[in-house]
DNA sequence: AAATGTACCAACCGCTCGCGC
DNA sequence: TGCGCGAGCGGTTGGTACATT
């Protein structure tokens, strides 16, 4: 048997039993976070049976993992995860999960539904394949260099008016041979953009408290960050979560609303589980560095709202002019 | 106010991979 | 070695909210 007969099988087995579907409800979410909560994830469609829940274990699975999750990160895709998704997109292309791991509380499905809504929606006001090399250069030469600038303006005028618990630095360089600028926050992480070779993923990393990059090293200047550690927010990616802006969820069909005080007490409590249960969370947290730019750059300036002023309609010649000619 | 278009996103589907037997 | 199964990934769909005409 080959892998779609396997497959087929597989799917006429959950056909066969009378198995619930579409939007889940209150009571179904509740069942599973608490047996999560209790015996852990894993083995999804013997924990769908165990739990009561007439769902296949993989619906389970997408609801915990896409919505249910404490740790998942609702809100606007902000200009820093937007440059990230697009820089490490430009690396790996469609591997969602994989971009997925470098944002914290961002799904691989919100991810996807992000570039499918957005991106692919101006490539194809570009008249262009979301794949092509004019696409890709106009993402490259335009859209991401555009993305720091509004990071960075963003970033001076919060660090202007709070400047003693600024929690991002952003320095540039302008040079003849190279402009470049570099993001580094506060709790050891650091990323850089190069205009010229495009490239911030090459420098993007973790940096410890003696490892500053210098002229020797790196073309890019950055400002030692005094006592690293004291902003370090891991592990939960998701503070918006406990203070509860997030675990507020609507239940269309029942007309309920659910706030986290109605979840179950060890909704948070993972002191039964193992740590390699959450093996995403533990990477993410190292790199969990724009965190603590959110506060300079407002998560609802979109890089996607340009030709609202006379700088974005600057913006929008230039990348007129790059469509005509090919370069600048 | 109603009709239509658009954007968003939760959920599903098909497929593949990896592991244990 | 091949099979069965669980798990995960990427593509797609359908429902809903919002915007526009």
């Amino acid at each position: 048997m080959d892998e779609k007969g396997r497959s087929l099988k597989n799917n006429n087995m959950e056909d066969e039993m009378d198995l619930k579907r579409g939007p889940w409800t209150a009571e179904e979410d509740f069942k599973l976070i608490n047996y999560i909560a209790t015996h852990g994830e894993g083995r999804w469609n013997s924990l769908s049976r165990c739990a009561g829940l007439q769902r296949t274990g993989k619906s389970c699975r997408l609801r915990w993992l896409n919505y249910l999750r404490p740790d998942v990160r609702r809100g606007n895709i902000t200009l820093e995860e937007q440059l990230l998704i697009l820089e490490l997109h430009s690396r790996w292309g469609n591997r969602w999960s994989k971009i997925a791991q470098y944002l914290p509380g961002r799904t691989d499905n919100e991810i996807k539904n992000y570039w499918r809504t957005r991106v692919q929606k101006h490539a194809k006001q570009l008249k262009c394949d979301v794949n092509s090399q004019q696409f890709k250069d106009t993402m490259k030469y335009l859209w991401m260099p555009r993305l720091v600038e509004r990071i960075q303006s963003a970033s001076a005028s919060a660090s202007a008016s709070a400047s003693a618990s600024a929690a991002a630095t952003t320095t540039t360089t302008t040079g003849s041979a190279a402009t470049s600028s570099c993001i580094t926050t506060s709790n050891n992480q650091f990323m850089t953009y190069d205009y010229n070779n495009s490239s911030m993923g090459q420098q993007f990393g973790v940096m410890s408290n003696n490892d500053y990059i210098t002229p020797e090293n790196s073309s890019v200047a950055v400002s030692p960050v005094s006592d690293l550690t004291e902003y370090y927010s891991a592990p939960n990616p998701n503070p918006e979560y406990y203070s509860g802006q997030v675990g507020n969820s609507y239940y269309p069909d029942q007309n309920l609303v659910v706030g986290p005080e109605m979840l179950p007490e060890n909704y948070f409590d993972y002191s039964g589980l193992l740590e390699e249960d959450f093996p995403a969370m533990q990477e993410q947290s190292s790199l969990n560095w724009f965190e603590n730019i959110n506060g300079a750059a407002s998560s609802s300036d979109s890089l996607w709202n340009i030709g609202e002023s006379d700088e974005d309609f600057w913006f929008l010649q230039q990348q007129q002019q790059f469509n005509n000619n090919g370069n600048f």
